[in-house]
DNA sequence: ACGATTGCTACTAAAAGAGTAGCACTACGT
DNA sequence: ACGTAGTGCTACTCTTTTAGTAGCAATCGT
């Protein structure tokens, strides 16, 4: 189950999702994921390009063919997750549920 | 972005596919997924049932309605990766990658 | 009453992730 | 040539998540 090992870490599926367009530097894809720490992100490319779903050209990071491949099969997902998230939101009265706050706590300043 | 979120979180995925058939007790499930600490699987479930993907009944957990319905958008994903898995392993000749090591080092026995 | 099984919590340790600074390199204008 | 600005990325510290193990209260069968 290595594939879904992979897909299971943190901004894996996001970086995918946020190559579906065009080639993106470096820093513009840590900008379109909000600002990653360069350190996950860079471990995280590295992993898609070990598995041959992401590489690096003169342009920027991109999907390889298979890496497409990929983001095709997950593009349903990402429907249904919006269907589902609306009437989830619908359901409990709009407000965001407990789910996601445990997620990422707002760090301060530091 | 919750659901896959959500998704992102390790095991979750895991635990929907193995309650892809019957209905499964909390240690039934801990066994499937290869004993993960029930800690964790115990937060998994929380989130899970939270979601309203996963219920749990008298025969033990299983998939609500929604939760079978995202395991037939997950199907075609589990399909292509196990292609993927195939044609990588082929192509670097049978032994894994470098991708899957760094990720779970092999504990000691502790 | 007794042991076995179940769901689950409590606790500690290890790994992954977040956050920030900044280096080495290239491309540029002056 | 020199400073400036942009790039990919590493180094470091700190926080959060996950792993691992023990074991408790409740239920079940005998």
């Amino acid at each position: 189950m290595a594939l879904l090992d992979l897909l299971g870490r943190r901004w894996v599926q996001r970086i995918i999702w946020e190559l579906r367009g065009e080639a993106l530097s470096f820093r513009g894809l840590r900008a379109a994921c909000d600002e990653v720490s360069p350190s996950v992100l860079n471990a995280r490319l590295t992993d898609l390009r070990t598995a041959g779903l992401v590489e690096s050209t003169e342009d920027g990071y991109q999907l390889t063919a298979d890496g497409r491949s990929l983001l095709t099969i997950m593009l349903p997902l990402h429907e249904w997750a919006e269907r589902w998230a609306r009437h989830v939101s619908a359901e409990t009265g709009t407000a965001g549920r407990k789910t996601g706050t445990r997620a990422r706590p707002s760090r301060s300043t530091r």
